[in-house]
DNA sequence: TAAGTAATCGCGAATAGTTGCATTAACTGG
DNA sequence: CCAGTTAATGCAACTATTCGCGATTACTTA
């Protein structure tokens, strides 16, 4: 259960400090199925230590975020954070009317990141990205109903 | 000065209302060099309008950002705002070091989109997006100085 | 393994943005 | 031009997130 020892390690390495809440929230993230809100972390956080305060929430998942052991998905306006895929990193598809969230594999961004380097020499940040729009279903969906607006 | 026929009409046909609060805000926003932050926004007006209350900025805006009257562009974790461009859409891209913005013509997206709806038939927002990364001055500055780290 | 030190925590206060609601005022129709 | 209707405003309360700071504690080293 406790399989984290590659993310131990990280910690270790930078110099940052092993504790409990760090241990904690690792453990609540990869525990959940896929990502997961900050409101839920802090939930479920604070059931198993009652001291767990949000903004120690919010600096340990940023800190992970910084050490590449979470990744950052934008789902509607909010923040959610899964464990990083370690079979290489991938991309999301989040639809804006059901907030579900599809991987990109990166290949599809290759190309479009190769283009801004070549023509504008700009270097985007892909390493977390995320693309809203309309899944499959829902577009479905909604030329089924909406025929007006 | 008082260009914003196009934006008027706008408002009228959808039936929302013509106050002085909204005429302000597409002044102001109208009369900025590029994007303005909400905080610019609400300080100009405030000036002009001592009244003027920062919940009613957020609202014109979002308003006009749904009418299509005003483009959102994400300046590092905050939202600006401009003109939408008339000659057409564009993109930006966002240097997260300098905040700088910089356009993208909408072909260089297309064919990125072309790609999610023939493979997961997933319609991505593409209206307004924007993407973060380093621009190139800030690219050389970087190299040159920050080596370790 | 005890003591020093500095990172981290918990907490309270601050900031950005949103929402509910009573009041105001833009529009409509007469 | 006046009165009715209802959208929009201003305000205050609220949520999400961040920050400052004194107290705590993980880690170091002797």
């Amino acid at each position: 259960m406790v399989q984290h020892q590659r993310a131990i390690e990280t910690l270790r390495d930078k110099g940052h400090r092993l504790t409990p809440q760090r241990m904690l929230v690792l453990s609540i993230v990869a525990g959940g199925d896929g990502h997961m809100g900050v409101d839920e972390v802090f939930r479920r956080s604070k059931e198993a230590y009652p001291y767990m305060d949000i903004a120690t929430v919010y600096r340990t998942l940023h800190l992970f975020k910084d050490l590449g052991v979470v990744t950052e998905v934008a789902i509607g306006d909010r923040l959610h954070y899964e464990l990083t895929d370690p079979s290489g990193k991938h991309h999301h598809m989040v639809c804006r009317v059901c907030n579900g969230a599809f991987n990109l594999s990166p290949h599809y961004l290759e190309e479009f990141r190769t283009t801004l380097v070549r023509d504008f020499d700009f270097e985007p940040d892909l390493e977390h990205f995320a693309i809203t729009g309309i899944c499959s279903k829902c577009r479905a969906d909604n030329t089924a109903n909406d025929q007006d607006h």
